[in-house]
DNA sequence: GATGAATGAGGGTTCATTCAT
DNA sequence: TATGAATGAACCCTCATTCAT
């Protein structure tokens, strides 16, 4: 029935600093925990609804600590989405444009979905992106302007020399290369929803997926 | 403990009602503007952060008045999406199931979709799945039971024959019918994210999909 | 999930009146239906968590069929309170102020009490007085003036010939004519708070408490 | 999304706390001094009608500061009526189980009352507990485990041993032991009600009582 | 008179943010 | 730098009261 405010835990009365990590290190460290933190608590309650006592808690540093790292909470919640996307946006900006046959590109890019991004905590800031995007207008455009229109501008380039070359029978992904990112969101979405009622394997359904889209029509 | 009696706001001092609507259409018509307030503010904010205020003021009644056709905030929304899938479901269920040949259906489905659907403020409403879902699982569990479930069985059932007579050439989609809605999904998550830079051919995209997904391949 | 509100009961949809009760006998029949159901939801919530909801359903009319009765919920409250307790005060009066032996009006006060109020729903309005009388002063005063102060009058003059002809032994009850109610008082207080604990024996109680208050003392 | 920092208060702006407090001292006194607030306002307005708002202004916090030390209203409730209830019991089990003459443990326990009850506040922790106990029963439960029970436990075991020694001349109160207490709610219930109309000189009234209550019958 | 849908002020509770330590 | 108690604006929900029918 009593809940006087809580004594500081055995554990934070430890020296708050492990000897043999600098200054600088510990920064990051705790930086990093709490944008794990943050992570977690925003997928699994949204934005609006998480609590930055939660992530403090999960993070095992103190409410006010989150303020030293970031301005605010929307602060926060928008560094998450970006230090988590910087990554793997070279990486697969350079699979999507190489010179590699098409096939072998888009092997290698669902590749890299499946293990950096579905099979890693990446898969929810994706679906954060996809379900708090437009109510972050900063995001969507970084991720519009620095991801997408970079992404979409090297697969026409190179969508245009497989239509030359007989590699894809017409122009539909060149016109609509949101497409090619179909598979992925479907499977982030199905994950999020559904998985508890009939779970997906979502590398088989990239790999069926892309084998539909490439696949050279012939004249019905 | 006295309260004086409150004045009657400038707006309802207006005559309250139009002759001929009898009391229980009165009420649904109530009704129907408050859903269709929350659309907006959900939509606009998020179930979280949308305010039953808000809610209150753009349907033009009190706050309380949403109290009494709603239990509370999660059972406004709730209905909210259920009664405005509930139309949609027999509709797209009738489309898939016909014995209209394959590419038929598919026109007549994404027909459907163009325009019951992404034309219609009913797009919000998929959008509200795709983002509150995972916070309402009888909402998601609604969803997959009475809509998913059952459509993918007659999808599937129709693909098997399909891919019988030939006009498929493998069951990519019997194993992933998930795929057929991905046009769908990325239509509705552009929209939300990206549509201010770059806006989209909804139509023309989910006939360059279908054109894909149902081309029939010839050995490469 | 649905709440449309509600259509009006089939029962109220019955012809507003009995046939024989004239309008007269119409209106106080709800009157008391409304005191009564009052009375109920007062006892079991007290005044300020009791809903006038709740006593409109118990009572079996409409919410706002109260107001045509009572001017508020303080008022329903009030002359809840002053139309029981009128009956009894002058039973009550008459009694304590006969000229019969001291033990006899004692011995009737104390039945008086059992019967008409102990053992009806008159014990709820004395609870009533108790918890909630000091937020309604009217009240505390009405029952001052037109309740104690005659009654203890009475009693006091008739003690004063009871302790001159030996009835009782010292003044104690002319000094606090109060404490001739406290056996009341505590059935009344035990019941509302013990009761499930412990029950009480109130009749013998009362029985014990006077004979122990009027026995006639001899030197120690 | 945003909210613009909240300006301190004036109030707040005078130095925060005292030299030499420690902070578990500070939040002990903070801790009181809601409790103190809670007692006043429950005191003033009864339960239901009292106001948290007004409990933080008197005890000079914030509103959301009660919820560091109370989980809500109720519990704040309980917690008050316990708290002070616990200090008291101690004292009146020993003075009422203690082998002094009877006369003499009377006495000490209508001082004890009303030095320590009726004196201060915590006479308005009784009325409390006579008002809203029905509502509340695990108070209800409390105090007549810890506090009646046992009281009354005791106090049949010194009659019993009075009336073998001829110092009460009936089992009246071996019976019906609430009759002890019975002066004692006398003078609560009085005071909140009919003080303002005639005030009671409590010390008399409980020698008074127990006098009449105490004395050995002769034969009438 | 009787109804009950509608009103909107009010209050309990939460939580992002601050700041003294 | 780190802490976490304190703040108070905000928001959901309730319910006494009104009034068109």
């Amino acid at each position: 029935m009593n809940r006087p405010p809580q004594q500081r835990s055995a554990k934070r009365a430890a020296p708050p600093r492990a000897r043999g990590r600098s200054r600088g290190v510990q920064a990051a460290a705790r930086r990093q925990a709490i944008l794990a933190a943050a992570l977690d608590e925003f997928s699994r309650r949204g934005f609006a609804a998480a609590r930055l006592d939660d992530v403090a808690h999960r993070a095992d540093v103190a409410k006010g600590t989150i303020y030293l790292y970031f301005k605010d909470k929307e602060a926060l919640f928008q560094e998450l989405v970006l230090s988590e996307l910087a990554p793997v946006v070279g990486a697969l900006e350079a699979a999507l444009t190489s010179d590699l046959p098409l096939r072998t590109i888009i092997d290698r890019a669902s590749e890299l979905f499946v293990r950096e991004i579905y099979g890693t905590h990446r898969k929810q800031i994706l679906r954060l992106v996809i379900s708090e995007g437009p109510r972050f207008p900063a995001l969507a455009e970084f991720y519009y302007r620095k991801v997408l229109a970079r992404i979409f501008k090297a697969v026409r380039a190179r969508l245009r020399v497989a239509l030359a070359r007989g590699e894809i029978s017409d122009d539909a992904l060149i016109r609509f290369p949101q497409l090619i990112g179909a598979g992925f969101i479907v499977a982030v979405v199905w994950h999020g929803l559904f998985e508890r009622f009939e779970p997906l394997d979502v590398a088989a359904l990239v790999r069926a997926y892309f084998d539909r889209l490439f696949a050279v029509a012939r004249p019905p």
